[in-house]
DNA sequence: AGGCGTCATACCTCTGCGGTATCGGGAGGG
DNA sequence: CCCTCCCGATACCGCAGAGGTATGACGCCT
């Protein structure tokens, strides 16, 4: 199975249409269902069932897009690491890349980007911040060597990981709303708010929860949503720091702790990124 | 880059020269040396260091082999497990695959197998008995499913895992050896045993450690040197059920304990391996 | 019944992959 | 010091296969 051929298919799996997914590669029509055809006889295995509208995926359709989707990713990072491994022309190249939420674990990461700075034979660490539950993805798929995740809400799964540190949460409300006024809540009181609904972030497959509140997919839309009241929503203690004067924050003395941690996939072996994850311990 | 360079690039490396690598892969040199020379021009990173006597590795090679290494497999593991997942001719096919290392657990592994049978929409299980240290790999390439693993010989880094049972280790010897007589022994005076020498297995990376006494790939391989006086080795105090009657098991009390564990590649939904791992974990 | 939307088929072109023959350069032996 | 061997690179050729356009087949909705 070549390359060219998941990547046609996957792209068929998640537009359920030939023509669509075609217009996205770039490509027409007739070479793309012809390409899943030879796939489909090369396997062996009927991937999809053609009806009038569009296309389903069959049982085994749907494996190879969870299985297909992993591996292409595999691919992507093999490339990307490669390249980012070539010999640089003499100035400095960033040698790890390093991605967070933006605005989560500010204080730790500045914290750990100088230690790491410190170390004798420190490399260039390029950092980059992506919205929420991105970072697994492009862990996997080499745009980033190592990551900060947040567990419960990133997983880990896959990966190597560390646990760095762990703590409460606080719930953030607009300024002025009735709970806004208490030294702290339980989760309890959280659950019986009735005005504004809680935001809903993307989960670690890209989708949104269902129920009502506002999408948001990073941390500036987030706090300027509960500033204007239209949302409320639970984080880490640390983000007090980054919080705006119009927003408060309430901790909420029983819910799940957050644990931030770092992670890298599992065959890396670079000493930079080595040396990373053991300051990172250390902290 | 497509799969196929993936393929070529990983002979060339594990063979460092492109004539043999050539005839691995069976075609001629030529167009194996221009497929190397298309990828690094399409990377634009230097692979290879030509040498008059073969070929050696840039750092930037050394990435692309470990990195391209996983990803292949993972190629390799989506196409396996999508023909597998493939609508079957009526009669029974192996819904999942599980593999452990030939002799290890075999109490736990026939308790597993008669739980899961008893579940009430239970699928086929096909068992792979392998070699040691052999798990990983067809884990990550798709010739199984599922692993049972044994910790800490084998790391299960990369995948999900559950702990199942932990056992202490006896020392296997041949029968009449002096330290056979005695009821148990600390690892010091496994440390301290001169003669038959220890045996040696392959690491998770498939070569074998530095080092006198001899090389074993299965158990029978294994207890066949030990009653012969030619190794001793440690070993579960499960394999106690298993001993032929001219080897001696003594239990070390001070051993590093050994977890079994089942294991699973991350991305896998399948309803069979859940309710597998569901009845390994209730055991 | 007719039109539309969607995937499949027919047929053509051309890229690019693999094969054979041969060149070039470095290492080792006489 | 030169000759020879070994190994990778280059030149050139033929063909499989990937993609494009035009068109067919089929189900659905009006």
């Amino acid at each position: 199975m070549e390359t060219r051929e998941l990547r046609y298919f996957l792209a068929v799996a998640e537009e359920l249409h030939i023509g669509r997914a075609a217009q996205r590669l770039g490509m027409a029509q007739p070479p793309l269902s012809r390409a899943i055809q030879r796939l489909e006889r090369r396997l062996g295995v009927t991937l999809l069932e053609r009806t009038g509208r569009g296309v389903q995926l069959t049982d085994a359709g749907a494996v190879l897009r969870d299985e297909g989707r992993a591996a292409l990713d595999a691919v992507h990072a093999a490339e990307r690491r490669t390249r980012r491994a070539a010999p640089a022309p003499v100035t400095s190249r960033p040698a790890v890349v390093l991605v967070t939420k933006a605005g989560a674990s500010s204080e730790l990461l500045a914290k750990l980007l100088e230690a790491y700075a410190a170390e004798p034979d420190s490399a260039e660490v390029e950092v980059l911040l992506c919205g929420i539950g991105e970072q697994e993805s492009m862990l996997r798929d080499g745009q980033a060597d190592v990551a900060l995740l947040h567990r419960p809400f990133d997983s880990g799964v896959g990966f190597d990981t560390e646990d760095l540190r762990s703590e409460g949460q606080m719930l953030l409300l607009p300024a002025g709303h009735p709970l806004s006024s208490c030294e702290s809540l339980r989760t309890a009181d959280v659950d019986a708010i009735a005005d504004p609904p809680p935001a809903r972030w993307p989960t670690a497959v890209g989708h949104y929860p269902e129920g009502p509140g506002p999408q948001v997919r990073d941390l500036t839309q987030l706090l300027q949503l509960v500033a204007l009241g239209r949302a409320w929503t639970m984080l880490p203690e640390s983000v007090r720091a980054d919080l705006r004067s119009d927003v408060v924050g309430v901790p909420v003395v029983d819910a799940p702790t957050v644990t931030t941690m770092i992670a890298w996939p599992p065959q890396s072996r670079s000493r930079a990124l080595a040396a990373l994850v053991r300051v990172a311990t250390a902290l």
